[in-house]
DNA sequence: TTGTGTTTTACGACCTC
DNA sequence: GAGGTCGTAAAACACAA
């Protein structure tokens, strides 16, 4: 199929012109890891036709080359007991699967970020579910709020136009002091009992109070 | 076929123990 | 110092146009 092609750009593999964004060492011209395989019957290779691909290379080749399914298997089994490598363990998953112990250990590196990414994004959602229904919650509260607003602002209307009814029969009779007409169990209103930007429970627990009051009399 | 987006492999830099 | 994470390059792959 394909021969080797040379790399499109500097890579880090091969050099000081790389494009990232931190200053490099100096760099050892490295051997990639896809030649470790080239001598290795791998079931990678086994299916894609091995050293074929590579025919009529001279370049060191950066070329990578995927794990084979089974391969992939075996190391997704390996992960799921564990997702840390000892050395030991590492050693012998390469030997078993016909890899270099440095790719198993890639591999392995590369697998926790991606669980990782995964339980980030899992995270996230269920974060996301939660504080939509919160706000949800909030909404529904606010909008209760209000509504009773409204309704206390056209009581507290009422009160007063009865009140003032009252003041000025008492007051054409008997004489009566204001003060002596409040039933001492009214809910006070004070200036402060309902404001602007406040939607707590308490708020709206005295609201209901005088509105129980104002229709049950 | 080709352009484009995504996934996988591999690495360097830096961090932690 | 070994082995971890993080960020990234580049190859491999998937897929629509």
């Amino acid at each position: 199929m394909a021969s080797c092609r040379p790399p499109r750009a500097p890579t880090t593999t091969t050099g000081t012109l790389s494009f990232s964004p931190r200053p490099l060492k100096p760099l050892l011209v490295q051997i990639p890891l896809c030649h470790y395989n080239v001598d290795s019957e791998t079931p990678d290779e086994a299916e894609s036709g091995g050293e074929d691909e590579y025919e009529g290379c001279s370049l060191p080749c950066t070329k990578k080359r995927r794990l084979a399914a089974n391969q992939v298997q075996f190391l997704e089994k390996s992960f799921e007991v564990e997702n840390k490598l000892e050395p030991e363990r590492k050693a012998q998953l390469a030997k078993q699967l016909g890899l270099q112990p440095r790719q198993v250990a890639i591999w392995f590196q590369n697998r926790r970020a991606r669980c990782k990414t995964k339980q980030l994004e899992k995270d996230y959602d269920s974060l996301k579910a939660k504080f939509d229904e919160l706000r949800a919650d909030y909404d529904s509260i606010a909008r209760e709020g209000d509504s009773l607003r409204q309704q206390l602002a056209s009581l507290k209307e009422k009160l007063l136009e009865r009140e003032r009814e009252k003041e000025v029969t008492v007051s054409a009779g008997t004489g009566t002091e204001k003060s002596d007409i409040v039933d001492s169990d009214s809910p006070r209103i004070t200036g402060d009992f309902w404001p602007e930007t406040v939607n707590s429970a308490s708020h709206i627990f005295r609201a209901r109070k005088l509105l129980r009051w104002v229709l049950v009399g």
